[in-house]
DNA sequence: GCTCATTACCCAATCGTTTGGGTAGTGAGG
DNA sequence: CCTCACTACCCAAACGATTGGGTAATGAGC
């Protein structure tokens, strides 16, 4: 009878053994310090305590949740765990929701709207506090109806006007690509830009034309090129951008890390060395970037800080306060991919 | 009143609409076939079914597992989801318990003994319904634990004598990059094992380390050098095997990709070129190792379906079945990194 | 010795379901 | 006309914890 784990004791059982009533046990047990100290002597409640972890007491979620209407559980969603950025992220969250406290279901939805639905409805359905959604799109028309619902949620690594959100600076990012580029002699430079529905993309593709263009550059429509986030979309990005032999830039900016090593395999195809024939930076700073045979340049981003950030937003939202959006300072690495100095014009 | 999500309305309001009884409606909605059948009238409960369709009822899971003591909630455990490998294994978890309407809790243990506990123990403090471990260690201490606990469990991706899990074959895996490392002439080879503590590593080196030998190679003790999993452990693996200039091998196994493009970076710091100077095959074949600037030679195990065939085998578990454990068959994709045939001797 | 506050508890309702066990009402069979 | 089996429901007790509201017993104050 030495607790064959949780859940086999209850608080019935405690007070029945102490001869006192469930209810002085829970107070012990769970009360604030002042309900604690109001329902009971301090030997009685140290004894209490004694038997509870003696036996291995742990109350039952599910019972504390039917009586509180709080689950003390989190849902999360992303496109795809496979996608390392949002996997250092969830790892961040684990880490936060654990301290808090909190449990955490994530899922994935492929970035497709009807799994983005179902997957919520689950989590709804089964009644988590609050979602960290990590997979919005720029329409936001899934956020709308979540706010109307009264959901409390918030945004993890893309950011939509309007609500709470968890991300790197992507402006600034981008910017930072562009300022290294723009230094190291690059003029004619092209731009895998993602998704055109996920903010990451388009926000690190807008602050690089900015401020390319602001250093006095040009950057035509016809160099920004849409696509998947992973390795096989930036191959056939790469490979749109390269087989224009009359116009090839010197440099390729793929705002994910993954498209940028796609990028580097067409080159190779393209018989392209990177690094000396082509620029190519990548974004996130995944631990693959800096083993690559060729070193990968890349945007430092706080991937397991912007996790346990979305968590602390979203207690705080879960708390009733007013949160506002936090954007985390990326850094850029320099990497053999792009550290050349190539003669200007 | 239009329903403002799940959570709203329960089986008493929609009995109470209906002028029924509230366990008259859960039979209805709930109940099996026949129970359902035995508890209405075929009109009553298509109105009751009608009704609780239009007002988006959703039965409260915490009420249903604190009455059913079953929460269909499964506890994933694995060491890092920011390991591709096991990121992926999830994919399939979150699929197969989709569909079997289960959901799950995930969290990263990071290998650590302590944080495994830990971990465990959240999870059947949720009162999970069973529970997927991906990081078990070869010494099975926590698995004797839980089995005397009497905890449903399976393995995933690591196999431990003496429990269900769902893995790769790993043994024949190797013995597959043997025998094609042996047919392209090589024989002097290094293996990248991995933690000695991880069946994966130990069985995939087993297996090409006997398959090697019976076609007659040699392998000594030195030849095996333990590594992390990732790609800095990779690196520095492959760093002590290449910095003996004296008996450099003509090709490496990494028992993992991430490993094998560490061994990359390392080759490529040691100024040999992978593919002519320096064979390397991974495992696993990750969505990265095709696309990389020298596409990496991998075994391709079917990560997805591992984690699909883990929930499987849980569920088996949990309905009182005998499950055995499967291994699902790998296959050997050959690319640049080690297609070149070598000179004998 | 009486009032009054404080201490240290207990009581019972409640959260939303499930489920073993009723029980009126109907129709058939004998 | 009585019995018996259905049909179509209802009743109430759980499951384990929380929480607003008691209430005896003790001690202090006057």
């Amino acid at each position: 009878m030495t607790g064959i784990g949780p859940g086999s004791v209850t608080l019935k059982d405690l007070a029945a053994e102490l001869g006192l009533h469930p209810s002085t046990v829970s107070r012990i047990l769970h009360g604030k310090a002042e309900t604690a100290r109001g329902a009971a002597a301090p030997v009685t409640a140290q004894r209490v305590r004694d038997l509870a972890k003696k036996v291995g007491y742990s109350p039952d979620p599910q019972a504390t949740s039917l009586r509180t209407r709080r689950t003390h559980l989190l849902g999360v969603i992303v496109p795809r765990l496979s996608d390392l950025v949002l996997a250092v992220m969830y790892e961040g969250i684990d880490e936060a929701a654990d301290d808090a406290n909190y449990s955490t279901f994530v899922m994935n939805s492929r970035d497709d709207t009807s799994i983005q639905r179902h997957k919520m409805e689950i989590m709804l359905s089964r009644r988590v506090d609050g979602l960290i959604i990590g997979d919005a799109h720029l329409d936001g028309n899934i956020l709308d109806e979540l706010a109307e619902r009264k959901v409390p949620f918030v945004l993890m690594n893309r950011a939509i006007a309007g609500f709470a959100s968890a991300t790197c600076d992507d402006t600034l990012g981008g910017a930072l690509v562009a300022q290294h580029l723009w230094d190291q002699g690059h003029r004619d430079v092209s731009i895998i830009a993602g998704e055109p529905y996920a903010s990451t993309g388009v926000d690190r593709t807008h602050g690089f034309v900015s401020r390319f263009r602001a250093l006095g550059g040009t950057i035509p429509e016809s160099a920004i090129v849409w696509s998947r986030f992973d390795t096989l979309g930036g191959h056939t990005a790469a490979n749109s951008i390269l087989r224009d032999t009359d116009r090839r830039p010197s440099a390729i900016f793929a705002v994910n890390d993954f498209a940028a090593i796609g990028a580097m395999g067409a080159a190779n195809s393209h018989g392209l060395h990177v690094g000396r024939d082509l620029a190519i930076v990548g974004f996130n700073d995944t631990s693959l970037a800096a083993q690559l045979p060729i070193a990968l340049s890349s945007v430092h981003s706080p991937m397991h800080d912007i996790g346990r950030v979305a968590v602390k937003l979203l207690l705080g939202v879960l708390n009733g306060d007013a949160v506002e959006s936090i954007k985390l300072l990326p850094v850029l690495c320099v990497r053999d991919s792009s550290d050349f100095t190539w003669a200007a014009g």
